[in-house]
DNA sequence: CTTGACCCTGACGCAACGTAAGGGTTTATC
DNA sequence: GATAAACCCTTACGTTGCGTCAGGGTCAAG
């Protein structure tokens, strides 16, 4: 007495759910949804368990959930809401670190398109070198350090960024031609290198000694920045850092 | 009288970077990075060019751009800034529709795992049958529409939408008892019936015909929709509307 | 009996590598 | 100078969720 249940073949079923009949063809196989029939010819047979099953996956794939989480979740249907909760609210967690860390690349991006969009004519070179500093940067620093500096810039000023960025090479050069001269870093010349040096370093970090670190563990660990090689700079920094320590010992026996 | 330019083996690199050897292998295969030299023995050589394009590779990869579409930015070099403009801007459109999609899946995961941690004890089963149902409704609806009847649901509140929940199917037997007797749509008690049905229909909508015709086309192309057999329904809609209709044209002869 | 419209299985392709397998090379140590 | 540890090489399959043929049966209509 039971009213003939409908059957779907595959395409049929294609049709009906808006998928593709290779997709009805690839859960079969994965072993995900596969028909409760065959017809003699081997033919697909769905019925209405089937379909309702169906619905069910493609509710959890709406929902962003993997295949195999999507079969866990219906064939640990007798497990108790609460595990079905650990996996959602764990997939949930997942999911807003993605968001988190595409807004974050949204923001990178936008940043670059508006100096592209500014700048009428940016050389490609020196856009792609733009770009690889930008990146080095925030592998470098946390997101709230760069936030700091965001706002460090923008206090300094456009005209007050472009006098640092000119007067670091000179400041350098200097610094280097001390050094080859084997002067002392006690020297008198050396110490006013030393605070014009600390002075600049003071003015990107706005005093802050986390982004000086982070500044540090950069320049010990890449190879060039700027366009600079970066060993050269680190035996700069510690001999400014000699200078430096100089002048405090001479302070404090003073 | 060059200087002895430093050079690096795959694993060095690798380990210079934060890459794995088997990227860096990959990269080579793809001809995306391939080292200027080998040793003698098949060895890898980066030089520093090599290093140089590496980063420009990891920078934009951090930005989420394909290895392909590295390889065109890196190639293309030559070409002006506006076409990178270009690329990026693309890159930047899709990645905000990615966020976009993302951001309303959080939000859906957010409903379910709110509801499941409120009822403590949900059967699992109850469970996914509201997910799907949940997941039906925003294929047939627009996100404006689903923002009206989130609204609309707050209005009601929990109490009014449990009773209409409870009245539907009574409703329905008593339409499907007067169809099956044969009762002519004209006919007083279909007519109570039916300003009930459009009532309640009224009420879910918030008189919003968009809302309504979703709902129609959710029923006309879904199987089932809470348990209940969308074609005994929808005849149910059919014969209520010709009550409906009925009872304008009775109107309109008066 | 031949179309066409279905259906089947099998297998390669995609992106960006991970993970062996099987086998040479260098380098440090005994 | 032998041996072992640490590297390096190429080849090739696995991953995710299907798309897209290829080669070949099945079924209803004309």
């Amino acid at each position: 007495m039971q009213p003939q249940r409908k059957r779907w073949k595959v395409g049929e079923l294609a049709r009906a759910t808006g998928l593709t009949v290779r997709t009805l063809h690839h859960y079969d196989r994965i072993g995900l949804l596969q028909p409760s029939a065959r017809s003699s010819a081997g033919y697909r047979l769905y019925g209405e368990q089937d379909v309702a099953r169906l619905q069910q996956i493609r509710s959890l794939r709406q929902l962003g959930f993997t295949l195999e989480q999507i079969r866990e979740l219906l064939d640990r249907r007798g497990g108790d809401g609460a595990s079905h909760l650990r996996v959602i609210e764990m997939h949930l967690a997942r999911l807003r670190e993605q968001v988190r860390a595409q807004q974050r690349l949204c923001d990178r991006l936008e940043r670059i398109a508006k100096r592209l969009r500014a700048a009428e004519e940016v050389p490609a070179e020196e856009l792609i070198q733009s770009i690889v500093e930008m990146t080095m940067f925030e592998r470098y620093y946390t997101p709230e350090q760069l936030e700091q500096l965001a706002k460090r810039r923008e206090a300094l000023g456009e005209e007050r960024i472009r006098e640092v960025e000119a007067e670091w090479p000179r400041l350098m050069e200097e610094v280097r031609a001390e050094m080859e001269k084997g002067t002392d870093p006690s020297d008198p010349r050396v110490q006013a290198l030393a605070q014009r040096w600390r002075a600049l370093i003071e003015e990107f970090t706005g005093g802050d000694p986390g982004i000086a670190a982070s500044l540090k563990r950069l320049y010990e660990q890449e190879t060039t920045v700027h366009g600079l090689d970066t060993a050269a700079v680190r035996a700069m920094g510690e001999y400014i850092g000699r200078a430096l320590a100089a002048r405090r010992e001479g302070e404090s026996h003073a």
